[in-house]
DNA sequence: ATCATATTTAACCATATGGTTAAATATAGA
DNA sequence: TCTATATTTAACCATATGGTTAAATATGAT
């Protein structure tokens, strides 16, 4: 198993636990915004928002570049490249446990079979809707 | 953008904030394991422990089987798919800072593309070590 | 200079978290 | 039945978290 940055996945993982925070960068994910306008849908007051910017920025998925008076919000999604690389080491266990399919796999080529196998899974899902 | 259950969300990603418990899924990841096996290489109480495990059961990412006196602990990876795929909902996010090769994307194939440029950056990578 | 706007900081509060030790529980074995 | 083993629960503690309101700060506009 690789090794991880731990300090960086505390703070990752913990920025993304609280679905306010969520749904911040998914906000962002659409492009630049105020602080004013990352708060507006929420109910809840513009410091307890700034609170939230501040975990997002000390995990490094936000960046805040002051311009005058305002702040302009930035999403920096590469952390969450870290994350994703930890994530994916569990990939063949969920998947295994997913079905049986993985009984085809040739373990020598394992990365490549479970790409495959994952399209093969999807194509599944999507006939039984 | 897909909607997902946000409790389960807060739960696996809370469950992964914390370098202990990301070990103790390590370890599961290499077969069933006890509680006292499980505790064994930290420096910490077995109730500590035992916190963590339900933690992570919460979460839905061990389950216990009760066997006599012992306890065998078991990986279910299921939810970490979900985690997953919250994030890579923002893979083409940081791709595209990761460097330029993002313009040579056709925007109507973005996923396609997108898989094949990670290709093309891990190539990169692999060369520069 | 004054006032309004955008945002953060300070002080506070209730609850959650991550750890401890000691006691309780459940079961295996003598 | 008595004792040792495996694990959890209880009670406690310090610190962190997520929220609040009020005050401070910085800048733009009149």
């Amino acid at each position: 198993m690789v090794k991880y940055d731990d300090s960086q996945l505390d703070k990752v993982f913990h920025a993304l636990s609280d679905s306010t925070r969520r749904a911040i960068l998914a906000r962002l994910s659409r492009g630049e915004a105020l602080v004013t306008e990352i708060a507006e849908p929420f109910e809840m007051s513009l410091p307890a928002i700034s609170k939230h910017l501040g975990v997002l920025e000390k995990a490094g998925l936000l960046k805040r570049h002051k311009d005058g008076r305002i702040r302009r919000c930035e999403l920096n999604a590469a952390p969450l490249e870290t994350a994703s690389d930890w994530i994916c080491f569990y990939r063949s266990f969920w998947e295994a446990q997913l079905d049986s399919l993985t009984s085809f796999l040739d373990k020598n080529k394992k990365e490549k079979a479970v790409n495959k196998k994952s399209n093969i899974v999807n194509l599944i899902k999507k006939k039984e809707k």
